[in-house]
DNA sequence: CTGTCCGATACCCGGCGGGTATCACAGCGT
DNA sequence: ACGCTGTGATACCCGCCGGGTATCGGACAG
């Protein structure tokens, strides 16, 4: 029949998340009774019960859990029509590209140069953000390009081009025994008892069962590595951040990680296309002064170069 | 700052259909007045021109068609969010899914089959609609799952697993010289002079140059053909909507169209990954009775049965 | 039994969405 | 030249709905 408004959703979210009418109507600057309100005209509208309100608390139902993530997905929406709007109003729109602060730093780089060399491309703006931050910004128009690394994102819902794919590599304090070795399995170092390995949250928000720290932002990883109070497996590429006393030690059998351009779908953008354009472009030019005569022929922990290839979204579990 | 609302972005894609005030406000229903000063308020709001209303008729900026399209999509995520929800608080929910109507026949009827052979699955409601249609009901929610063709049908956006490929061939009235052949090639097909190839639009609705008449949907195409007025170069597996006496041709080098199933990124639902690994299978089963010894060997016209290969979302053009 | 916590209900008010009437202006026909 | 017509903008009014305050009702805790 008639369709939601986005102040009922943004509502309904609040709602959803504080599960408490109260907090959420406080965060919303709105009162409690006009909240209750709306979510009930809400459940009314739709025919279907959106909360338990039991007593002490409320629960989602399962329609309401469909709710919360699809109208989180339609706020993005909206919010990105705004935002694309706006920019593309302003004559002088830089190109906001997303990526992990940390990773593939190297190949920022070189993209940022590579951008910066042609003759009319547009200004690029770098947005770093925190682990599994960038398909929301994607997705709510914050940014018009992401580097993302499969298989730790969410690649789901974007158009994407793979560049360069690699291994892993753990890093270790220099004085650790198993800094010496020239390359380790994942059996070599799981369960490293004075160095576990930390946790990140999956795609759902919830952390993995084991002995390491919980752990969420990259400030927080810098700190414990640091500390030597953590073990860390990461990309060959992220070398970049560095610890003076750390050691980067191959790990053979870490899954590959694959690093991509992903741009929103339909983006019909002559920026973002360029943008693409310059990073696969990118591909041939690592492949060429890797002077490993086959690709993907060179050891684990080196960078194996991808052929012209189309790919990928593809649905990913988190990083356990 | 303030976010927009459903009602505004519905007004706005109104006006910029229509290009004029009066009739999008009759479409609206409502008055010309309250919607000259929406619109307004939306370019007050957004701080960009969206309209050039010159003298005599309305007009897109480069920003109102950045917003027309982004509003589209916002509009179809909320569309999406309450068809949703509606369908999570019913019980008794069956799931739909949507093809074109008369392409991949037999694997539909084998998915239906299968589904209705599995113990615990949900019933499943097809959905038939004419040609390009499937994204749109995809992603506003009034489908959960879609056989889609590659390279016709524009995947942006979705996830999707390939079922099967498949050669083309072209639909001839019997009486036709070029019937008794036993392989064709395009050049063969494309300006045969009593027999022009029907045209189809293309993703942004604008029709490829050529003699042939212009399609849009599948019962004008039937009609044409049955008239012998027009040459049809199609999937191998709809020959199931077969004309008396029309034959069917291979056409050597014709595209490959491969058959996938498409769903939402992010379904969480059970229910459509039950069909998506019902489909999957599937693939086997083709795989079996096809006593092609070995895939991908048989002939143009025939069936390639995919391995179990993940793919594969990317941009395609309309089929032209 | 009573205090407290929390969502629901009752009721009021102001603003905004929507309506009608009208204006301003550009083509265009005669 | 002059109205006619078609278009979007302006002026102004009204009723509804979103939001506020006050209060209720039920469920624990003690």
């Amino acid at each position: 029949m008639d369709d939601l408004e986005t102040r009922e959703l943004r509502y309904f979210v609040a709602v959803a998340e504080e599960l408490h009418f109260g907090r959420a109507a406080d965060r919303l600057g709105i009162a409690q009774p006009p909240l209750s309100r709306a979510i009930r005209r809400l459940e009314r509208r739709l025919g279907v019960r959106l909360l338990d309100r039991d007593r002490r608390g409320v629960a989602l139902t399962d329609a309401g859990g469909v709710l919360l993530r699809e109208a989180r997905a339609a706020l993005d929406a909206v919010a990105a029509a705004a935002r694309r709007t706006r920019r593309a109003g302003d004559p002088k729109r830089p190109l906001v590209l997303v990526t992990k602060a940390g990773a593939s730093h190297e190949l920022l780089r070189r993209l940022l140069d590579a951008l910066a060399g042609e003759p009319g491309a547009a200004p690029v703006e770098v947005l770093l953000c925190e682990v599994g931050e960038q398909a929301r910004l994607l997705r709510d128009g914050h940014a018009d390009a992401a580097l993302m690394h499969r298989p730790f994102d969410d690649l789901a819902g974007f158009d994407t081009e793979d560049i360069l794919a690699e291994g892993q590599v753990a890093l270790l304090p220099a004085a650790h025994p198993l800094a010496s070795r020239s390359r380790l399995t994942m059996a070599d170092v799981r369960d490293v008892p004075d160095l576990p390995i930390a946790r990140w949250p999956r795609l759902d928000g919830s952390y993995p069962d084991g002995p390491g720290p919980e752990v969420r932002t990259q400030s927080q990883l810098a700190q414990l590595v640091a500390l030597g109070r953590a073990l860390l497996v990461i990309p060959a590429s992220s070398r970049a951040w560095q610890w003076p006393d750390h050691v980067a030690v191959p790990v053979v059998d870490a899954p590959e990680v694959t690093t991509v351009v992903a741009w929103p779908p339909g983006s019909r953008s002559q920026e973002v296309a360029a943008l693409v354009r310059t990073a696969a472009g990118l591909r041939a030019a690592f492949a060429r002064e890797a002077h490993h005569p086959a690709a993907g022929g060179d050891g684990p922990g080196g960078l194996r170069i991808l052929g012209p290839m189309t790919s990928a979204p593809e649905r990913t579990d988190g990083r356990a």
